[in-house]
DNA sequence: CATGAATGAGCGTTCATTCAT
DNA sequence: TATGAATGAACGCTCATTCAT
């Protein structure tokens, strides 16, 4: 049965996303992830090549997540009006990584195979082309002399902070003040 | 003796990171680490509690040297007067990275624990603490407005790029033009 | 269907047959040969009652081919005439199991249960029938003293060199020199 | 201690041994060895790369018995004058078969990999040579003419006939009368 | 202090076999 | 009769850690 079938594959996935939040990559094995998936290991194999198989499916439906909730979130920004519309954007991708902050932390920290897991290392590459598209469609509002480099580093910028947000707060500064800050630099960026 | 047990001691940590870089964080062993010293495992724990005890102290000599280049960098910077101050700090920078890169990238990608490690926790921190410094004595090329949010904000522009171009140079812009890029917007970052 | 299942049951033992010559005994596994045959694994235990009976089957039919072959060449040599007749016996044994040669080295030498192949088992006295066949209708060129414990011996000789030379040839010693020694030897047996 | 070494080694190379002959070859698990042994299984990977590496030892241990057994006999044969010395030399060989019956079994029947055992494989060889040695010290009551080639067959002929007395003995021939026909071969071959 | 030797606990993986449908 | 899915029971092996000396 295809259903079952179905079922089983999501369990195994959903357990160990579970583990990967709870346990750490290291501690989490092929055995805990069936156990807690309620079926035998050896099913697991019938439906992913090794443990890492598993993890990298997580991962997808990781990457997968955000990048769909930055989709909804950019149309809205885009829509909604020059008013702020940075501002938003920054929050949006904050509350995104927010949400996941845990599981976010076992791919860039944990995994240990670097240049193994295909959809984390496409993030990059697709935050650029998500930028150079708002850019594109964002005539109005963004300097029309914006080069590939200044938006690279801008991304930088923006993804750089909003991680120290979300996984270390600095304790000198304010979350609000930095926010701002962010957002009035970024402003500055984009602005003719 | 005392000598001896120094001897020892440093003969284990840097038996450590060498095979942290060689062989990375996960396929280093106690038992190879006592090896490549010279000594018995059994003596590695005359000394440290466990594995991650050595591994801890790779990564606080690591700190160390990092912050210690970037210090003498500092001054140099400083006193070499505003003439492309900035970049030659960048490069510093830059450059220092690039000369750890294997054993940095063990520390970012590898070591399993998240936040378990203080020396490399607490570069962040030090890092803001040594540019409020900088930008005190250096009050006549840097705008006297520049609030520790901002120069928050600047670090992490800066080290996320330099870090961007040490282990994941971004395919569609070359190295140049985005330390240029850099560059040029953190002199315009800082300048009055 | 009669038919059906005799089809099946053949599929899965040509299978069978190919895997181990291909893949070797230990790795060949029942669901590889239920993949091969075409048909689900649960289907394999529906006519074989687990993975040796099918590998059993696969004996069988080796030692049936085996002897029907031999047979065949049986009646040529009688038939044939006393000239070159041992020669070309000899060389129909070793010919026909060099083009057996890899399914015979398994049972031969990777089949783990010693003693649980009755057509295996069965080889020996089958060939010592065998020739006290041939040696009833061979009246004329073989001596009429010829004791069943020569005979064996003799097979014992023929058989032993024929497998030396087809799995393990010796180094210092040429095929030609060896096959040629056995044919002398063997004529000189047998004739009065 | 190197005398706490030794033991262990030892008493693994004898678990595996006694494995071996009762369980056969693929039933034998390195926890086996070592529960039997009397020790843990990390200490069999102290002293053997792996499983196969403990057979290799039993098998190495094995050739070695049996050589030194059939040269002590040889010098016997020699010097004990010709009057039935074939016969003692043919019995020696079937004894020391006897002896290690099961043991010789799992190596010839049941080790899966061909051609990994240097010390089994070394055997045949081994076996030529000691032949050839005895010829050249036996001039008085062997052939002078006796070839390389037809010494091979002889050995073919004598191991192959105490191999089948000993794992396969015949249902419709006698002991007595195969090795007895057997001495006789060999007496007659050998002899002028 | 130092070491040779030992070990507990676990890991990722495999496979012959059996259900539920 | 046939199958998709599932599993029990192991297996070979590793490694951080600890004794006995």
């Amino acid at each position: 049965m295809q259903e079952r079938s179905r079922v089983t594959f999501d369990a195994l996935v959903e357990a160990c996303a579970g583990l990967l939040v709870e346990r750490g990559y290291a501690r989490t094995t092929t055995n805990h992830i069936a156990a807690r998936a309620g079926v035998n290991v050896a099913s697991l194999y019938e439906y992913f090549p090794g443990k890492d198989a598993v993890v990298a499916e997580v991962a997808a439906r990781l990457v997968d997540r955000v990048l769909r909730r930055l989709g909804r979130g950019a149309a809205q920004v885009v829509e909604g009006g020059e008013q702020r519309a940075v501002r938003r954007w920054i929050e949006r991708i904050h509350d995104t990584l927010l949400r996941e902050k845990k599981l976010v932390a076992v791919f860039l920290y944990q995994f240990p195979h670097t240049g193994q897991l295909d959809s984390i290392e496409s993030l990059g590459p697709r935050l650029l082309e998500f930028s150079q598209e708002i850019r594109r469609h964002a005539a109005g509002f963004v300097r029309s002399d914006l080069s590939d480099a200044s938006l690279q580093l801008l991304i930088n910028l923006v993804t750089s902070t909003i991680m120290q947000l979300v996984f270390d707060p600095p304790r000198g500064i304010s979350r609000r003040a930095l926010l701002d800050e962010l957002v009035a630099r970024t402003e500055e960026w984009i602005r003719d």
